[in-house]
DNA sequence: TGTACATCAGTGAACGCGCGTTCACTGATGTAC
DNA sequence: TGTACATCAGTGAACGCGCGTTCACTGATGTAC
């Protein structure tokens, strides 16, 4: 059997799209291997050949979706920051008038996708020494949740008569606050932290820490 | 020259310790290469034969000092919770009465600590799957700090008055937002940004984003 | 509708590389008498 | 103080391993006529 390309269930498409030759979906399969991987351990430990084993695949298969190893993270951290704007920022911004329930709402939802999405998070925020810069599809993606949260912060300042408050300084603060929650919870010493065990979820204890910034602007 | 060890300059002592046989301190020096490595690259990329390369020693030197690299990594880790605690917190914790005073100080010392020792921040919070159990030492030092934080805690909620406020809420919120700081700046998006380009220290951003939390404590 | 051809997306062998770790060794150092 | 011996802390060769990437190849798929 030297050739067993996996089209045992090849996917129900009235119009064949160029990607389903053979596999099916390689590019789309290898994101989500990749994102297994990284859930299950860390982005160190991820290796191209591991992803194409688990894929099913020969270890070169992968290089006709992908140039480089660090191709295949940059498309897993762009999905990542595409889909927390899309599936949490984006919507909590839409929903409500008042800017500081926005805030803390959005700062939740922050935590709810590192959460559910810790292979995302691990990989967007990996330290990888230069950031995204030769991606700058990244770094547009990121973006988009960045100016949202800028926007929102200023709104907070602008309609909560805070104007005494630095833009900057809201901004920096909100997102410190809740990406220190992700950080420690996700790959750092929350996780077996006594006084954290079993009871409270993610989203209930960001709830709670988030209402230490934002209260002062409640007034 | 088949063997040349490093004893150009051997260290001046009266009683020479068990560490000076050849090298010096090679166990020392092990771990402020392995320091230096990790502070202008990464944790991922450390290796044991380069730590050894650059200490000028062969690549099996080390196992004379640390069972495996593991090992190393676990005594630069523990090097750094210490430090945290015997450079930083504990001079904050002992300065003025004022325990609101006292979190703030904390955690800009926190973040202080991380600009001025990148490698052992890296190392000490590194995502390795499963904390440093392994390791009970370097869990004993890094609860060193925890306790201190915890206590000024309890001290601000007790002494200010605030026994509505959750012991448990506030500890995470102080420790969240200067995490999150901490790990943006160094390792983040937070370097690169627009809004922060030259100016501003470290500290001062820690002063201003750590002022949002403590602010409603002071009334 | 059928056929010839081009292209796509796999295969599998091979490349060079550097890693962590082990091992027998030996010169340097410390110690007992 | 000198000498014999034990131990320490290096060396350098070797181990097996898995990695990222390349390459010539070929079967599967799409397309032009």
């Amino acid at each position: 059997m030297p050739f067993s390309p996996r089209m045992a269930n090849p996917p129900a498409r009235k119009r064949p799209s160029r990607r389903t030759y053979h596999h099916g979906d390689l590019r789309r399969t290898l994101i989500s291997t990749a994102l297994a991987l990284v859930e299950e351990q860390d982005v160190s430990v991820l290796t191209l050949r591991e992803v194409a084993r688990r894929a099913g695949v020969t270890h070169s298969a992968p290089y006709h979706h992908f140039p480089t190893k660090d191709a295949l993270l940059a498309a897993v951290a762009e999905e990542g920051f595409r889909a927390l704007y899309t599936e949490q920022l984006q919507a909590v911004a839409k929903a409500g008038s008042d800017p500081v329930q926005r805030m803390t709402a959005l700062g939740i939802a922050y935590v709810r996708f590192a959460a559910s999405h810790p292979g995302h998070f691990r990989v967007m925020y990996r330290s990888n020494l230069g950031g995204w810069v030769d991606y700058p599809e990244v770094l547009g993606a990121a973006q988009l949740s960045f100016v949202l949260l800028t926007s929102t912060a200023d709104e907070t300042i602008r309609k909560g008569g805070l104007e005494g408050n630095n833009l900057v300084d809201l901004t920096l603060a909100a997102w410190c606050q809740v990406h220190g929650l992700a950080t420690l919870w996700l790959d750092g010493p929350l996780k077996r932290l006594p006084m954290l065990t079993g009871d409270d979820s993610i989203e209930e204890v960001a709830a709670r820490v988030t209402a230490f910034s934002t209260s002062r602007l409640r007034r």
